[in-house]
DNA sequence: CTGAAAGCGCTAACAG
DNA sequence: CTGTTAGCGCTTTCAG
């Protein structure tokens, strides 16, 4: 080790380079300048063999939901996450698991290749990797669908109170006609702001009975708030589980010859380009996805340091008030 | 090395692991077997240690432009890249770079942590990281703004014929007055498709002078339209320089109590959601972003296994036709 | 074709 | 506080 051209040995630039506390200030500095002279990086191979650490952090992203393109939010949550490392000395290692590639991901992550791994399951609440948990650090984004799935670690966005808030603020603006369009009520987020729905009506005594489930894309938001205004009752606001089916209601809407927000207010949520650029600009829930991303890898680095940690992390969401409501 | 149960040594296990040829069939299989059998995964960082190779590489994300949320274009190319990977050896170490840790990312693609890198650089043509591929295989997404940094590997994309596409779409539908929003003229794909639009005309002897540049956001575009229109000669069609110019320019255009596409066509470029959810829906040029992604490890990984590989590789767009034009 | 031996660069006891 | 001494798990000459 070249380094040890500071007149120490190479025990010392190691205790040196790992701030060890027991180290003349003086021999420190020494070893500092020769670092720096000598423009020394320490092999991380090397250090990981003896010290059986990766420094590194796997963030796993389902393929099948990998839309990665059309959906902002994975691209939000990867962004938060490498923000996050940035600070700290991990390295963020992304992989995307396909179907094809079946055992390999498994193989990757137990072979001792990373300290820790983050997986974001996004809507579907497919938790195919909560065994993992059991031989490594495990973060997840998105709470399972199934409450049994115990003792796992993850972050997650307060569903419930997002949806309380999108639909008490309706009714704060007047409206009592209230209808949803809810989520699939096999996925976490869609049963979860349904409930928020049913919890505000009920506690302000309106009747919840408005209810028609989409699968979160726009054509089938278009579809129910058809069947909705189908049914002949007035509708006066609609709360939708998401900004794409919020677009699709925008269309339904109008081919009723019905104006936004004059004569039906609309919220979503998720906060996406969907809704910014719709006409008018949709008022939703913003979804806290960047700090979803910061907050799990931060969540992981405790866990991975051994420092106590809460098993389940919930973000708050905010309401975004623009003109569609 | 437990695998030695299959009754050899671990050179031969190694020998195995690699794949070398000069194993006889009979050991290689019992070797196999052995692997199965304990679950074996080769230590990565013994591994690299000796062979100073670390099956890894960078993908280094400007965090300025790490708009990552707003901009699909880097969500897709991301994807693109670990699509690649998937298939391959090697790991995806996904680096934000920001300014703020200025030298970390240096330090880290020169310490020997990864064997090549790859860099996007997007709209800016912004290489500050030329320099870097004189000690380490790296290849650039988008081509720099200079023609100067040579020698460098980059995968781009025809935007210049891309332009070319879209303006003969729209003289091809009898479309005669046309005018072109532009992006910045310092940036690499806003004079590429600036300059289709000029050589397309000509080609056609038609008038290229209506000409405004934007900053390829929304208002800019809506801005750049109204002077268009200001200048009060017939428009029936005009080409932005992407999606979200065109966007704004479809506001301008209703302003002026035009209609869309029958008094005037617009196409766009860059196919994203600005103009898919557009209406009427956007025609335009689309960019093949994931396969950009999907090129640019293929690349570097060529590049580091030594194969023969092309300087600069070109990817072509191809235009989407919806019902602006 | 296969085994033995050496060493990649670093950290971690263990002495001094 | 600092130097010495062993390896971490793997690949790779070099013999056999």
């Amino acid at each position: 080790m070249v380094a040890a051209r500071a007149g120490v040995s190479r025990a010392t630039v190691s205790r040196v380079v790992n701030g060890s506390p027991k180290v003349t200030p003086d021999v420190a500095a020494a070893v500092q300048q020769a670092i720096e002279a000598l423009n020394y990086v320490p092999n991380r191979a090397a250090r990981s063999l003896v010290s059986r650490k990766t420094q590194a952090i796997a963030l796993i992203v389902p393929e099948s939901a990998a839309r990665l393109f059309a959906d902002p939010f994975f691209a939000s949550v990867v962004q938060g996450v490498a923000l996050h490392l940035a600070d700290t000395d991990y390295t963020l290692n992304m992989i995307i698991e396909s179907e094809s590639q079946a055992g390999k991901t498994r193989r990757f992550l137990l072979g001792g290749n990373v300290d820790g791994a983050l997986v974001v399951s996004h809507h579907t609440g497919d938790h195919s990797y909560a065994e993992l948990s059991r031989s490594l650090p495990v973060v997840f984004g998105g709470r399972p669908l199934s409450p049994l799935e115990h003792g796992n670690y993850f972050v997650d966005v307060d569903n419930t109170a997002g949806a309380q808030t999108a639909v008490e603020y309706l009714i704060a603006s007047g409206r009592r006609h209230l209808a949803t369009i809810a989520g699939p009520q096999d996925m976490p987020p869609g049963v979860d702001r349904l409930s928020g729905w049913y919890e505000t009506l009920a506690a302000h005594g309106l009747d919840a009975g408005l209810v028609e489930v989409g699968d979160f894309s726009p054509a089938s938001g278009a579809a129910a708030m058809r069947r909705l205004l189908d049914r002949g009752v007035p509708i006066d606001g609609v709360f939708a589980a998401n900004d794409q089916m919020a677009i699709g209601a925008y269309t339904a809407i109008r081919e009723a010859g019905l104006s936004i927000p004059q004569d039906v207010a609309v919220v979503g949520f998720d906060d996406d380009n969907y809704g910014l650029n719709a006409s008018p600009p949709l008022t939703t829930v913003h979804q806290p996805s960047v700090e979803m991303g910061r907050e799990m890898a931060h969540v992981l680095v405790r866990l991975i340091e051994g420092e106590p940690t809460e098993l389940i992390t919930r973000l708050q969401t905010s309401l975004v008030v623009r003109d569609s409501a």
